[in-house]
DNA sequence: CCGCATCCTGGATGATACTG
DNA sequence: CAGTATCATCCAGGATGCGG
């Protein structure tokens, strides 16, 4: 066993999920890598579920982290526009084969779901 | 805007997540990656500050999803061994690609990190 | 050795009201 | 319009002890 670097071994690893994963993370990017800018009332309307509070905190993160650019205008009533930056964008690769795998995943699933039904009714 | 499809866009996404992500997931997937089939002792050697009830309950569900495979001894003392099923191989591609975007994602912070120290010395 | 049952805490999330 | 402030809630995760 290679003792002591689990934690560090997986560290890059937590880094990329802190960043695409989460209840609202995933949807909040695929919005905007599929728009190109969004306001901030246009990705509210795009999640009904999801407060303000929660919006904010989670597009402060990702901006925090490079992903996302904030563009103010300064004006009245306030515009706020959000968009992927070109590094954002470096993690497209990544977020589509997930896609991928998740959907392979699905199908797999549902088969087993159904399988184990006839298993219960035999 | 793509209404109404949000959730479902995303809940191939959210299932790749639910199975990759989490506080543990990644370490015991990456032991099981590394080890071919690890005990339930092993494992925990291996992650000293995890709880047998989480690692029994991240292995259950990672059980569950078809990603490892657990083998019961029937012997006294007991013996179970896991280890990655083939299906549960399959994330190995996603999985290296997640570290090595996080590795560089690293990187970067930690340049900016030193670069927003300079700053505020300035 | 392996793992379940019970109880419990803290941080993440939500509801609501207010503001520049 | 785009947030902040405050308070309430919820549940994943942790501590502990028992049992096959």
């Amino acid at each position: 066993m290679s003792e002591e670097l689990q934690g560090e071994t997986c560290q890059e690893l937590q880094a990329a999920l802190d960043i695409i994963s989460g209840k609202w993370k995933p949807i909040i990017l695929f919005h905007l890598m599929e728009n190109e800018k969004l306001r901030f009332s246009e990705l509210q309307r795009a999640m009904p579920e999801i407060t303000k509070k929660m919006l904010t905190s989670q597009l402060r993160e990702l901006e925090y982290n490079g992903i996302i650019h904030r563009e103010v205008y300064q004006q009245v009533p306030p515009k706020v526009e959000y968009s992927m930056t070109e590094y954002g964008n470096s993690l497209s690769p990544l977020m589509k084969s997930m896609r991928s795998w998740g959907m392979k995943h699905l199908q797999r699933m549902e088969k087993m779901e159904s399988a184990d039904k006839k298993e219960a009714v035999n």
